[in-house]
DNA sequence: TTGAGTGCAAAAGCTTTGCATTCGT
DNA sequence: ACGAATGCAAAGCTTTTGCACTCAA
């Protein structure tokens, strides 16, 4: 999978080590379309390689930010969520299940920085996140 | 102040007890234009009423947002940010130093759903928040 | 070999909970 | 007077830190 190319290529020339721990949670994040928080993913790595920390998990993740190779996304969640996906997108999310769907649009990609805003910051990018529920959820809420 | 008079009419029509607590954290927040944390807004109302503790003050700012009047923000930063504004608008944050700045627009108001997202979501509301280094931090950079 | 990375445990922040006391209604 | 709200302390969660050991380079 060439995402897992392109991490390689960036941990070396970061000068980061390539560990099987380091391969793995990056692996497994960028398999995962459910936009896994910290202890999902510690979960998931623990199954391949049981003796694995969340300490290990939480430093890697923070290593893979800085390489600018994982989004963490914050929401009124208790605990952050992370993806891959370095693309820009913006998402989608259940207010009743906390499922995180991406969303991509060419409109959302036009929206314009307001002007007294840019008198005020220089705004680097945006992030757009739509509230509701989703099909699941109202399915059982309306059983 | 018409935002005091709109909490206390609300108040009585949930059924909830005016406290001094109550009364005083919304009245502070309802004047902060600086987003404050719940940290913040305890040490403001601490000094006009010290016996005051942390929890009423979550508790409080629980049963506002509850009942509407009040807005948690959680951006990347560790602790949720709140505000009594209440106004559909956006947030633009600086993130050198975390200052939050609201954001009203006429176009961004017009932003409409994906399609693929209509799908698979009911979407009531959605949030824009601009990323980027406030005036402040930046001639700080440069100094 | 050597220092970055790991894993354990402990600590640090933010937020919630349990419970006796207080106080608005 | 009654029950909701408060305040204290303690607990719960997520995330970070300290430190000895391990292992990729």
């Amino acid at each position: 999978m060439e995402l897992i190319d392109s991490f390689i290529e960036k941990a070396k020339h970061a000068g980061l080590k390539l560990t099987p721990q380091r391969m793995m949670i990056f692996k497994i994040l960028a398999e995962s379309q459910d936009h896994p928080s910290a202890e999902m993913l510690y979960r998931k790595v623990q199954k391949l390689h049981p003796t694995i920390s969340m300490n290990t998990v939480y430093q890697t993740l923070n290593v893979l930010k800085m390489m600018g190779l994982v989004t963490r996304i914050d929401l009124d969640d208790k605990s952050a969520r992370f993806e891959a996906n370095v693309e820009t997108h913006h998402h989608a999310v259940c207010r009743s299940c906390g499922k995180i769907e991406d969303v991509y649009d060419e409109h959302l990609k036009k929206i314009a920085v307001p002007k007294e805003i840019k008198k005020k910051f220089r705004i680097t990018d945006h992030s757009i996140a739509f509230y509701g529920v989703c099909n699941d959820c109202r399915e059982k809420e309306n059983s």
